[in-house]
DNA sequence: CAAAGCATGTAAATAGTTACATGATTTA
DNA sequence: TAAATCATGTAACTATTTACATGCTTTG
């Protein structure tokens, strides 16, 4: 009954450290380039602050699962990165590992709202599933302004997960902004709103 | 274009604080109890560790939120403790705050991998999403098991909203499934599986 | 060429998790 | 009464976020 999600021992990527790697054999070279395309794809399942992706640069480069060089301009420095080899195979392996999975973990303050709002009239509740419903939205526009646009870039040069997994993030949130639908009609229908 | 999630500032309550005030307020007494409870209810969509309850704890009976009274037995320490007038007023202040809002954050392993799946062959990117099937299958069972019926309880006694978010919970779960089913009938379609 | 914005990276603070320590209570 | 399990809490560690520092590049 081993429990131990991701082992310390570096034989197995991190997820984060995954992520990274990850990113630059999409063809990612520089932290910042990370960054930027992160921002447009894994963010909203697997998101990355400026250190970690710095840090798990030093890492993997450390491990020799990528190979970076110096593109400084100037005095500004800049590093741009590909995968070795081992890099390439332990992706692949971090990929395939039937070992490596874990539990999906969801993190909402408006759920967290919700759950509470038996403390507060119907009309405070009411306004809190429109508040979801909008955030929801405004994530849709998001994703079909941004966030699909950049997977449909990455299925023309050839991987089209990126896609699969947009399009999840997408039909996620027609889902919420249809469930806040529904609960706002049964709650309708139990105390009919005051016109 | 304030961009402060959660000012640091007491006059309002962090969403942690606010987890743990309200588990009081639907009944728990203690910080196991909080902890056990919330394993069966807020866990799915705001997680607790124990630091974290009995951190908050101590800081909502300094600021006078809940009031704390000693019930050890023998040596073993035991606190229990009930709202305050104001701490009842700053849950349903915390509820109904119309800036007190914020993203849906996801963090999810298996989404990650499949995002990199173009690097592995089709049955290796079929058995990840043949592994987040199942994993949404065991949350389903989870939530008819423990969940909902917890949930029922605190319906049977006046509070509804978990009842409602936990069915948001489950209808999340089909969903996903759903959506792997969805997948990989159309990887199926795009490159048929050797029998 | 000055100002604005883009690109690159890091330090410091915060939040959260893992693992454990230990006393009471139940059961064999 | 010994062993197992339940109940309660904490110390130490790790991950993540916020905010910033700074140098290039473009544009008015």
């Amino acid at each position: 009954m081993s429990a131990i999600a991701v082992p310390p021992d570096r034989s197995t990527l991190s997820n984060t450290a995954a992520a990274v790697l990850g990113m630059i054999a999409l063809g990612a070279r520089s932290g910042y380039e990370i960054r930027r395309a992160a921002e447009l794809s894994v963010r909203f399942f697997w998101a990355l602050g400026p250190p970690q992706v710095y840090a798990q640069l030093k890492a993997l480069e450390a491990e020799g699962l990528i190979a970076g060089r110096d593109e400084a301009r100037g005095e500004r420095p800049r590093r741009h990165f590909t995968l070795t080899d081992e890099g390439h195979q332990a992706l692949r392996s971090w990929v395939t590992d039937p070992a490596g999975t874990g539990a999906m973990e969801l993190r909402d303050p408006e759920l967290l709202r919700l759950f509470f709002a038996d403390v507060v009239d119907h009309d405070a509740a009411r306004a809190r599933i429109g508040q979801m419903r909008r955030r929801s939205q405004e994530a849709l526009a998001t994703f079909d302004r941004e966030i699909l646009p950049a997977a449909a870039r990455a299925g023309a040069a050839g991987s089209h997960f990126p896609g699969h997994v947009a399009q999840f993030g997408r039909e996620l949130h027609e889902f919420i902004a249809a469930w806040c639908d529904r609960v706002e009609q049964t709650l309708d229908a139990d105390e009919p709103r005051r016109s």
